[in-house]
RNA sequence: GCGCCCUUAGCUCAACUGGAUAGAGCACCUGCCUUCUAAGCAGGGGGUUGCAGGUUCGAGUCCUGCAGGGCGCACCA
């Protein structure tokens, strides 16, 4: 991916390499002091240490060799040996021209499309989606699709909780209610009759589930419900088929209000077939030993710090353990794709469970060497004391009821603001559903993946500042301008000024953006790229006044400015998985 | 007991391989709508980066210790 700091950072890399110090220490970055210069570069300093010399010695003879390049309109050495660049209008200008060509603003495919598995959301059947689901599935969706976009063939796995104990819990509830025929009995295809099964069972979930942990009569029906659904007993894998159905449909409601994707939706019943063979092949490649009546693998190293423990293959009933699965799915994926990698985003308190599976996977030659394994792992939602979220009510707040929320805030602030008040209500309705998903993901995917954060529904449903609504404003306001100006002369060439310069660098950087996102796995980063963007547009909208300039090549560079930057945001934002409507 | 993570402005958060004057948003204060959408723009106040040492030309970032908080440590997932 070249961008322009890649682009220059090749250009200083080489009178590095000419004063025979290594071309890394080239590296050029957009500069940290933007009322000094565009662009600076550290490696003087870092080649000095190595050397042991005056840094800004070392930064002259690099400076001496780029002053016979004319691309650059400053070239200095500041404080204790900062190269600081400018470019030249010419060169920015003739720069941007190029990159928008393809409208891909000097992204690069890589150079092999590698596939890649994205494993997000794993929101169990039968029960209901909550706030907790968010972050993993609009992170992970977010990572895939900006890995698609890049040029990576990726898949979006949801994962899902589908073969467990919650599901002996909710079918031993239905039982004793005389409910099982009516599930038995339901009709798939039609929508209102699993409609109200999805709902019955969001509402019966957290009963059953108390009933459980305070009966322990319950609790052992539910197990024996559980077991004899894992050998895939009647009535018991029949309402678990119907139920599947259900709660699949019901999800793929919830996640397309959410604008999140998925390629596919395996689970764990899905590779379920798979553990008895591997279970039996581990055994005989002596992968396996026996501790305490269980089945284990060993996945310590030998220069281990800390204290390993070994992954749980079979219990001491023989019966499989979630890490078995997650190796089985592993056995599928690698059997059914060429992976290059694998991207887990899964909460970080599971990072130790990751860091064992992985383990075992390379280990027992589940997984060749070369395929990369990752958690992406993310913090805990918290409420605004510091503790995991509650509601009021003590329980979890329902993803639905989240956005509810958020659409009539917003459909209040449109009515508040006067804005949409000539659009009928049908697209009112509309606008307000965008501008209150793009509020909710965006809060959420602007903090850094691994922390902790915590859940303000204020914050979530705020359409100032620093949010998701104001992106869609900036976004929309330019598509109004574009509108009104009507044609124009797009092929004219842009012309930098004082007032146009900020906004053209910041359109530059978008490679970095989303390179930056990309080895981090780390959406936030995109988010302030796209905000900084978004702020630096509004600021030269408000220095200039486009529709009435009368010089007409500056009035065609600026509309082709105005049309770059709404191009790009709409870019981001759609790898963002936030819609952009044409007006609110 | 062992291990991992966190502590930055009143609040919520940024700060890329160690770089210059630690940045945003909210809240607060001052300007700006009879020219393109004021969900906006321009500007202001607000900081001993939990504490104490160390390494370095240079530390929010690396090392050591301490305090406070969160999380995880085989028969749940």
């Amino acid at each position: 991916m070249t961008s322009l700091s890649q682009k220059l950072s090749g250009i200083v890399g080489q009178a590095f390499e000419a004063s025979e110090l290594s071309a890394d220490l080239g590296a050029v970055r957009v500069s940290d002091r933007p009322d000094l210069a565009q662009f600076q570069c550290n490696g003087a300093m870092a080649a000095a240490k190595v050397a042991k010399k005056n840094p800004r010695e070392v930064a002259q003879v690099i400076v001496d060799v780029l002053s016979k390049n004319e691309i650059f309109s400053k070239i200095e050495i500041a404080g204790p040996g900062f190269i600081n660049l400018n470019v030249t209008d010419e060169f920015l200008q003739e720069y941007l021209a190029d990159i928008v060509q393809d409208n891909r603003f000097g992204i690069d495919a890589p150079d092999t499309a590698e596939e890649i598995i994205f494993d997000y959301g794993g929101p169990n059947i039968a029960k209901p989606m909550h706030v907790g689901h968010l972050r993993a599935s609009i992170i992970g969706d977010t990572l895939r699709r900006i890995f698609s976009f890049v040029g990576y063939k990726t898949y979006g796995d949801i994962h899902l909780g589908d073969w467990g104990t919650h599901l002996g819990m909710l079918f031993s509830d239905y039982e004793r209610d005389g409910k099982i025929d009516w599930i038995l009995n339901l009709d798939l295809n039609n929508e209102a009759d699993c409609d109200a099964l999805f709902e019955d069972m969001s509402e019966r979930y957290p009963k059953a589930s108390a009933a459980c942990k305070a009966d322990e009569t319950f609790m052992v029906e539910a197990l024996r419900i559980t077991k004899a659904l894992q050998d895939k007993q009647d009535p018991y894998i029949s309402v678990w088929e119907k139920v599947f159905q259900v709660s699949i449909a019901g999800m793929k409601k919830n996640f397309a209000a959410l604008n999140v994707h998925f390629d596919l939706w395996q689970g764990e019943a899905s590779v379920q077939d798979l553990i008895e063979p591997m279970v039996e092949k581990l055994r005989a490649d002596d992968f396996t030993e026996m501790s305490n009546g269980a089945t284990i693998i060993d996945v310590t190293h030998p220069d281990d710090k800390k204290e390993m423990p070994p992954l749980l293959l079979l219990k001491t009933d023989g019966a499989a353990m979630y890490g078995t699965t997650d190796l089985a799915t592993i056995v599928d994926r690698v059997e059914k794709f060429d992976l290059a990698r694998m991207v887990y985003v899964v909460d970080q308190r599971q990072a130790l469970h990751f860091e064992q599976v992985f383990r075992a996977a390379y280990k027992a030659k589940l997984v060749p060497e070369n395929v990369e394994m990752t958690h992406a792992g993310f913090g805990t939602m918290n409420g605004t004391d510091g503790k995991p979220f509650k509601t009021r009510a003590g329980g979890v707040m329902k993803l639905e009821d989240l956005i509810t929320m958020g659409v009539e805030k917003a459909q209040m602030r449109l009515k508040e603001a006067n804005l949409a008040s000539d659009i009928d209500e049908v697209e009112r309705g509309e606008i307000a559903k965008k501008v209150a998903i793009a509020a909710i993901k965006f809060a959420d995917l602007q903090n850094q993946r691994t922390s902790n954060y915590v859940f303000d529904l204020d914050r979530l449903t705020s359409f100032e500042g620093k949010t998701g609504p104001y992106l869609l404003y900036q976004a929309v306001r330019i598509k109004s301008l574009l509108r009104k100006a009507g044609e124009f002369d797009e092929s004219a060439p842009l012309i930098i000024q004082d007032a146009d310069r900020a906004l053209a660098l910041m359109l530059t950087e978008l490679p970095d953006a989303l390179n930056l996102t990309m080895r981090t796995y780390a959406p936030h980063h995109l988010c302030e790229h796209v905000y900084k963007l978004s702020q630096a547009f509004s600021s030269f909208y408000g220095n200039c006044h486009i529709l009435s300039e009368e010089n007409e090549a500056l009035r065609n560079s600026r509309l082709k400015l105005s049309q770059i930057s709404v191009t790009q945001i709409e870019l981001i934002l759609s790898l963002l998985g936030i819609d952009v409507p044409e007006r609110m």
